[in-house]
DNA sequence: CTCTTTTATGCAAATCATTTGCATAATGTT
DNA sequence: AACATTATGCAAATGATTTGCATAAAAGAG
C-alpha cells in the first residue's frame, strides 16, 4: 500500500518546502521514488487536514494532535505487539487513553516511561488496532 | 457479512438454551436462518470469548473468587502472549500469585497497573497456561 | 491405550473493503 | 472567456477478512 508512505512524505515535504500545487507536489514525491496522481494526492490533502494558505500549502496544528497528547509514533512488534513511542513521562496518559477507548483488538497495555507495549488479540487485528489508536490521536 | 449476525445469534442462544457442542449450535443457528459451520462457531466462540463449562457452553463473566483477588478477565493475544486485566492497583498481586505457582509454560510475567503480560513458551501452552491461572484463581 | 467425538487450524477460495487512476466536473484566477 | 487547479464518480486494482474444507489436535469413553 503506497497510501501510507506518501501520506508521510507529504508530510514531510510540505514541511520542507513551500509547495504551490498539487502538480508540484507530485513531482517531488516522484523525485523521491514515490508514485502519485493528482486525484490521490488530493484525497491525501484532505485526509491529512492539509489546507492551501497564501498560494501554498501548510501543515494546521490539528495533524500534530497525537504528538501534543504524548503519542510520537506506533510500531508493529512481531504478529500481536505494537509498540507506541511516546514523549518522556506520557506513556502512561496515551496508554489510558488508549485503553478507556475500549477497542475491542486490543488484549491490554503495559506502560513505562515513554513506551507502551499494546498486546492485539491477533495478527489480523493488529492494523485495525493501529488505525483506531492513530484516529484516536489524530 | 454473516459474521456479525451469528455471533450475536451465538450469544443469544447461548443464553437461552444449553448447549453442549459446536455441532448443536450450528445446528440451532441454521434452524434460526443463519447459515454456519462448525468451523465459523469455533472461531466465533474464540472471538466472543465463550468457554465450555461442565459440558455446556456459557457466556463468561469473571468468577467471583478470581475478582476478588483482583483478577477481570484473561485474553489470548498472539501466538505465545496473554494478558490479565486486572482491578485497578492490583495487577502486581496477580502477576506474583501466578508467579508463585510454579506455571511450567508460563516462561515469565510483566506488570502494570491493571494490566498483567503473561508470555508462554509456545503457541501450544497458550490454551493450558489460561486453563491453569482460572484454576489458580477459581 | 485405542477408538470416537469434539474442537481448532492451515490453506485456498470467496467475499468485502479500500485505494487508485482516469476522465471529467467543479472551482478559482486572470 | 480561457486557463489552471482541485475535487469526485466510477470501475479496476489491490488488500484484508471471512469462510469452508480437510485434517490435525485435544478431550472423552471404554
Amino acid at each position: 500500500m503506497q497510501k501510507e508512505q506518501r501520506q508521510k512524505k507529504i508530510l514531510s515535504l510540505i514541511r520542507a518546502k513551500r509547495i504551490g500545487t498539487q502538480d508540484e507536489l507530485k513531482a517531488h514525491l516522484e523525485r523521491s521514488g514515490v508514485p502519485a496522481t493528482q486525484s490521490s494526492v488530493s484525497r491525501d490533502l484532505v485526509e491529512l487536514g492539509i489546507v492551501k494558505h497564501n498560494g501554498h500549502y501548510t501543515v494546521p496544528k490539528a495533524a500534530m494532535g497525537a504528538a501534543a497528547r504524548g503519542l510520537l509514533e506506533l510500531i508493529k512488534a512481531g504478529d500481536a505487539l505494537v509498540v507506541a513511542r511516546c514523549e518522556p513521562g506520557l506513556a502512561s496518559a496515551v496508554a489510558v487513553e488508549i485503553d478507556r477507548a475500549g477497542i475491542t483488538e486490543i488484549a491490554g497495555t503495559l506502560a513505562g516511561e515513554d513506551t507502551v507495549f499494546i498486546a492485539v488479540t491477533e495478527h489480523r487485528a493488529q492494523l485495525s488496532a493501529m488505525k483506531k489508536i492513530w484516529e484516536l490521536f489524530g
